[in-house]
DNA sequence: TTGTATGCGTTATCAT
DNA sequence: ATGATAACGCATACAA
């Protein structure tokens, strides 16, 4: 079941004229004659000739190709990440090549030895949750393959990155709460050696120091994103002798079993505990009470990320530095955390 | 900003041997002399080489790549398609290419080109919402190119397919409802150029006309799946003279904006309007009320697909006659349909 | 304007 | 066990 595919050479030979031309005449060169342009053009379409991509960019030393790592398509900021990401890196003639991690570091590592054999001009990546060394992404620096990391990061990776400010945006979003007159705050956070968790925690904390609100270590959950440990988690939250009565929760994937747990307690949203959580993902917008969240710049964040790869991929020599760029938050209030008017 | 990468010939020179030996040491093949091996081995291993796949590829003319097309991997369905093809691809040694057509039928045919170029050995695809013309995918069976079709098919392609029994999906949902009390059943269904969609309103028919109810064609209504339009759909059939009882809906994504019409309409889910959809995504579960519908076996379509499409490529010659493979589905019941216990 | 020859990095065939 | 050398399909510098 193969059909040999028709080549610049069977153009050539149809017509009688050497590779050469028919290769130029093909891509569109100035110096052909028209005449011999339709000819090859004329057949090259009757043959349904289709360039051989490997062949070509393997003369041309050549790809225009990116590679983006992802942990998982089916998280919604990382769809949306990859769309917005694929349109500027078209817009910019590059083309794409997905992986997902599937939240493995292992995978993560076998991905970026694929893109990099596949010889892609630069990668994006965010990386996978248990992602705690660095070797094969440090790899990429060595090699001098430029490298943009988004929303998970690494301080020791030195890389260009785009990020929201997590402390702002967590600062934020508590102080929300205690404007509500929530005054006992829980956080169901992520896995303890996500940054970016770690980073939201902090702001957290800075947000109840600041209005004089005790700092409780065990009021601090620590989800691994999957459904059943987010269910442990919940019910240990919801089992403190001292009730809390708002509550931040690290993303809306999280939040979602979560709130199904405490309704399913009995727990009225937002009066005995108002929640928010990150992400705004679309369909947040829909539960009842609908969700409250921190909902990230993703259009501009792919614009930023490619912005910044492109850089370092035109850049004259070794010159660009890496860049961090912080976007800005926005805090959605919906009903899950709107106890009275303002 | 670029460094040469090392090649093969760089360790040949630096060991003084052939490439040859060097191309054979480093694919592990028996006749090499076991010193001679562990120095190329070592010193590749130290210079960091990677082989280059666009060379490797060229020489052996073969990719061990299928190319796979859907429509937006933001949907739940799509994402959770590619993870299972994913997998199944790798087991049998085959990497995959993911595209999103964005429901675009004009991206579908670059997409197509572009893996076409990229000298995919195969394709799995799933028609965007857009294509109602079959030229782009014609041309793979012209070429000989192995296709597999999932979900979004065409009657009038060529190739093997793999998809659920709408007509049955949607004839036993509707039975439900109808055993739910329901005497008014609606259906929000998707585009009308939509096959599978245009299945579900045929299953939909026989079921009212079996139980004796009579089939009202305004009963119907058509989401083009973006939010704006299901929301009009949805008043729409909010304002029928004589309400409805029950109602279809085509996916979950459509459900939800659909949902929260209803509920802010003050209608009660499932005592006014009972409602099951079509998917059942994750999220669906976690809803108030949770959403009842028809479940796809997503894990075993993504293994099929790859099966059907591994059966062309391995197919002796020309041989292999197109395959259609008709998946069972599962309704699951939850709240938005339950009105009373069996 | 067209043709010839060489290279891109690897694999594979045929010698040795 | 190793080495030349010809593919793979295309691009391109140099000639004509």
């Amino acid at each position: 079941m193969k059909v040999t595919p028709v080549r610049i050479k069977d153009i050539a030979q149809a017509l009688n004229i050497s590779i050469s031309t028919v290769s130029r005449a093909l891509r569109g060169m100035p110096e052909i004659n028209v005449e011999t342009r339709k000819a090859v053009m004329q057949l090259a379409e009757a043959m349904d000739y289709q360039p051989n991509q490997l062949a070509t960019n393997l003369a041309r030393s050549r790809t225009r190709t990116i590679g983006v790592i992802v942990p998982n398509l089916s998280y919604y900021f990382f769809s949306a990440m990859l769309n917005s990401i694929e349109e500027a890196a078209l817009q910019a003639g590059y083309s794409v090549l997905v992986c997902q991690t599937n939240e493995s570091s292992l995978r993560e590592g076998a991905h970026l030895q694929n893109l990099l054999r596949s010889q892609v001009e630069g990668i994006i990546m965010s990386l996978s949750r248990d992602t705690d060394r660095y070797e094969h992404v440090e790899r990429l620096t060595r090699r001098n393959v430029p490298l943009v990391l988004f929303d998970r990061y690494a301080d020791d990776i030195q890389a260009s990155k785009v990020m929201v400010d997590n402390h702002e945006a967590a600062f934020k979003a508590t102080e929300h709460l205690i404007e509500q007159g929530c005054r006992r705050i829980g956080f169901l956070a992520g896995p303890p050696q996500l940054l970016l968790s770690n980073r939201r925690i902090a702001g957290y904390r800075d947000a109840l120091l600041k209005h004089g609100l005790p700092v409780v270590d065990h009021h601090i959950f620590h989800s691994d994103y999957t459904h059943d440990n987010t269910v442990i988690q919940t019910l240990a939250l919801l089992s403190l002798p001292e009730p809390l009565d708002g509550l931040l929760v690290i993303s809306d994937r999280t939040a979602y079993p979560a709130l199904y747990v405490m309704k399913q307690r009995g727990l009225r949203i937002p009066e005995d505990l108002a929640v928010v959580s990150f992400n705004n993902e679309p369909v947040s917008a829909f539960l009842s009470p609908s969700l409250s969240g921190v909902s990230q710049p993703i259009q501009e964040m792919g614009i930023e990320t490619v912005r910044l790869l492109l850089a370092q991929l035109e850049a004259p020599e070794e010159g660009s530095v890496p860049e961090t760029l912080v976007m800005p938050t926005q805090l959605i209030v919906r009903e899950s955390s709107l106890r009275r008017r303002t």
